[in-house]
DNA sequence: TGCGGGTCGGTAAAGGTTTACCCGCATGCT
DNA sequence: AGCATGCGGGTAAACCTTTACCGACCCGCA
């Protein structure tokens, strides 16, 4: 199958012969390894490109014991957050010429734990992982971080020591709480939290919080997805909740939320204000813009960027880094800051708050 | 770094020492690909389990010059169609048990060319690709196709002979172009057409087409993002445009002009009809839901597995699969069918036109 | 008893690199 | 002139598997 000619795969041998050196001196030229005598080094250059010389990674991976790449694990592409970090990391790692592979676990435990194996017999130099489930991924977890230097991303199986770079979700979650309850206090109407079931640190973090400022608020919990978040506000207005205040943990239940309200023509924020969490691309464009709080994506893959590339020197045993970035409260018209009717009227700004 | 201790890494020799047999037998009994003898068997289970062998898969692949894995380049992962592609493809391969690592080209011809390179380096058994350029592409996929089974996805980069799975761009343009005739005769109001720049074949035939039916139509061009929507509506608004069908290549293209409209205080689709193409998850969660153009997707990642598994067995020289997979069109309440107003009071429902 | 064939374990080669080590040669110094 | 030095080329080992091939053993049959 696959019509053409599959061209047969010319390795560092060939170009040693049509160069006439040895294959040491191919070897040398192209890695630049050891200085080589100008005649040889342009004959060998142009034996290589003539034959379309392309290097078995295989090969020299196994010799180096390096693979020159990473392997980036996410629970579901589809979430708008993760192709952002997943995307992010990819470009971080491409200035210093490390290749990004990204694996999608697709929420399933298995998955995540074949993948993360396939990673480790591809020796890949590091392992940035997002772990499904806060303790039930810390087996998988663990056995990447026996064999290659691991970062967790975002959510963290705290059952395992590794690296660590996310966002301080406490945090961010009280900057919104303490945003909401102004108005909430004022108008004496009533709070709900639509979130993610507990099982991811993330989830974790957030709903505590909401609880402690919140504790007798109703919580309705399900997956990170925009379904789930239409669902539930279903449920929540079928149950007759008006004028309120929902606050979700991420910005994809959040579009749900809106949706939802929409489509039983309820005004946002008018009838409820909604705030989101993350602040994906599309949310700014949400009708109305979404109120989120902000994770700092650049710098949190920079981080882990240093963390790899110090891991490939210093071998000694440093210290595990965790690094949780301070995230920033997005007020857009969603849930505007004061008087709901009068902000809502000026579309547009948003304002933001460290 | 990384503290704990990196255990040394353990190989086949060592699983063997334990149990003492022979290499052979190891490998024998990892890979059931000759039977061994039960005690012999057991032996090696339980050493390889004790030792934690995980095999090394680099050898692996440089013996069998098989690597059991897929790569899946995509032009950009926030991209919300691409990310979804992306998840499918890493379904139906995983239930074959072939590893399917996605990169990420950035939008950048040297990038995507890099990424190739790797790929092909690491002797993946077969390239998913999905072209940034429908010509400067050309040369990348080349140098893919000569090595390696190649399929092009969704785009197409005509110049080079590969496997091609998408859909029919231009019937989809098709029953957008006649849906949204109906009102715009009637009501004798202006189509316009915003989109992405003809670089890429989908965005190529989806123009074309639209041309064809509306020849004077104004288009305004850009890229395959939410920002560029917004920017398109924004100045097509701001030179006065009124009362109008906005007819798009692309759902994120069309929430930027939603969003983008709304924010003007326009209402949708009273004001401005709008329509998408690709059919993403969040679509049906705008506000109004999107009419757009859905692409079977799993048909279409089903249809790439098995290509890469006929590439496998039979090695001769057979044809190339070109199959372009007939869209739908899903009518939903931001271009209702009939009279606009009428049919945007009933939100929610949906009619699928073949 | 002798022998053919089947079963199953071991040895070694191969796959494509990088790199430690060796060696020849030229240079410069005494 | 003789020797130390250093530059730059080659040879071969090593990385970790899989697998072709060989050989030992056992069973059954003539």
């Amino acid at each position: 199958m696959a019509g053409s000619q599959m061209l047969p795969k010319v390795g560092i041998h060939d170009v040693a012969a049509r160069a006439g050196v040895s294959i040491a001196t191919v070897s040398r030229v192209l890695n630049q390894s050891r200085p080589v005598a100008p005649e040889l080094r342009d004959r060998v250059m142009s034996a290589a490109l003539e034959l379309g010389y392309n290097a078995n990674l295989l090969g020299r991976a196994l010799r180096q014991g390096r693979s020159h790449s990473i392997g980036l694990l996410v629970p579901d592409l589809e979430n708008p957050f993760f192709a952002t970090l997943a995307q992010q990391v990819s470009r971080s790692f491409s200035r210093s010429n490390i290749d990004v592979y990204i694996c999608s676990a697709d929420n399933d435990l298995e998955l995540e734990r074949r993948a993360i194996g396939s990673f480790l017999g591809r020796r890949v130099d590091g392992l940035v992982l997002i772990p499904c489930d806060e303790t039930l991924s810390a087996a998988n977890v663990r056995m990447a971080s026996l064999s290659v230097v691991t970062i967790q991303l975002d959510r963290l199986a705290k059952a395992v020591k590794t690296h660590y770079v996310g966002c301080d979700n406490r945090h961010g979650m009280r900057l919104v709480t303490s945003h909401v309850r102004e108005v909430a206090d004022l108008s004496r109407q009533p709070v709900v939290f639509v979130g993610a079931h507990p099982t991811s640190s993330s989830a974790h973090e957030r709903l505590d919080t909401f609880a402690k400022a919140f504790p007798s608020a109703q919580r309705v919990l399900g997956s990170f997805s925009f379904e789930f978040g239409r669902e539930a506000m279903e449920r929540l207005i079928r149950q007759g909740l008006r004028a309120a205040t929902v606050v979700t943990d991420a910005d994809i239940i959040a579009l749900g939320v809106i949706a939802s309200g929409h489509s039983h023509g309820f005004a946002i924020p008018e009838d409820f204000r909604v705030t989101g969490f993350d602040d994906v691309g599309v949310s700014f464009l949400a009708q109305p813009a979404l109120t989120t709080v902000r994770q700092p994506v650049d710098q949190m893959t920079d981080t882990i960027l240093d963390i790899v590339l110090a891991s490939f020197d210093a071998d000694g045993q440093t210290g595990y880094v965790v690094k949780r970035f301070k995230p920033t409260l997005v007020v857009r018209d969603s849930s505007p800051a004061h008087d709901p009717v009068a902000v809502a009227a000026g579309a547009g700004a948003a304002a933001v708050f460290p």
